[in-house]
DNA sequence: AGAATATTGAGAATGAGAATCATGGGTCTG
DNA sequence: CAGACCCATGATTCTCATTCTCAATATTCT
């Protein structure tokens, strides 16, 4: 998604053309895979302009979420992270997390067509996106448990 | 899980046996399959026993959580949700969530076997549990959608 | 350019959940 | 069964992420 087509896409909802979405958008284009805060989008977009409200990114992320180009995800933590999307995939990807370190693996993913296609025929309910979340141990975690 | 068995796996724990937990946990129990909030157990538990606190609630909830007799869910909301686990499967189960209405539907499946074989095979991830949430348009709202 | 309107920034407000602490209730030992 | 020990509870306060409010500003349309 490069500058002209956000731009357009904005205009196509009605939405302004503003000089915090256009930075806001950048900063996480720039950090594609990571999984950042409000308050980190917050700092990084302070680097280029120190005058932004922290309102300001709580309502342009919200906005980026609408569009489909980022998504919120949520760890079981107490704040919202939000991840550049991947515009060559209609799906979000899937998060393994590791029950030891915490550390969180991205990976993508189409193993979940049969599953979808089976909950359609079954109950009738088409799918659009999925989420899922694995909980285990890293490869780094079960090396450890298995030297104590 | 009954009441019996509830002691002996607080007791096991090195957790005290008290009536809040008895009556939390009964609570959830009669209520298989709901999404509840800490506010509406509460609302509930204070049937039997209006003397009980919130702050009970909470800390009840988190002890049910660490046993494994009950889930945390979140629904993109400002709220965490809470449900009796099934305890004969080991995992958590499946909600498909209507974009729609916003209906919940949940499921049982093990389709996710071989995409958890893959993840081992491909990351060394040893999946311990999994959690999958399907977005799309139940069987109600299509019929809608196609009338208009 | 000027009107119309959406957006912004600052700060206050909201609300879920966690922390605090004195009191009360289980559990263990003898 | 008594008393000690200490965890759990209830009431309240506190925290902190997120939303709301509103006047000032920027963008878009004519």
């Amino acid at each position: 998604m490069n500058q002209e087509d956000f731009k357009v896409l904005l205009r196509d909802k009605g939405l302004k053309v503003t000089s915090q979405r256009l930075l806001v958008l950048q900063v996480m284009a720039e950090h594609p895979g990571e999984h950042l805060t409000t308050e980190e989008i917050y700092d990084m977009v302070k680097q280029t302009n120190p005058e932004i409200g922290l309102a300001t990114i709580y309502r342009t992320v919200q906005v980026l979420v609408d569009l489909h180009l980022i998504d919120k995800i949520n760890f079981d933590e107490d704040v919202a992270r939000y991840e550049l999307r991947n515009q060559n995939t209609k799906h979000h990807h899937h998060h393994a997390i590791c029950l030891g370190c915490s550390k969180v693996i991205s990976f993508e993913d189409d193993l979940l067509e049969n599953l979808e296609a089976a909950v359609d025929e079954r109950i009738g309910f088409k799918v659009m996106d999925h989420e899922v979340k694995l909980y285990g141990y890293c490869s780094e975690c079960r090396k450890k448990m298995e030297q104590q």
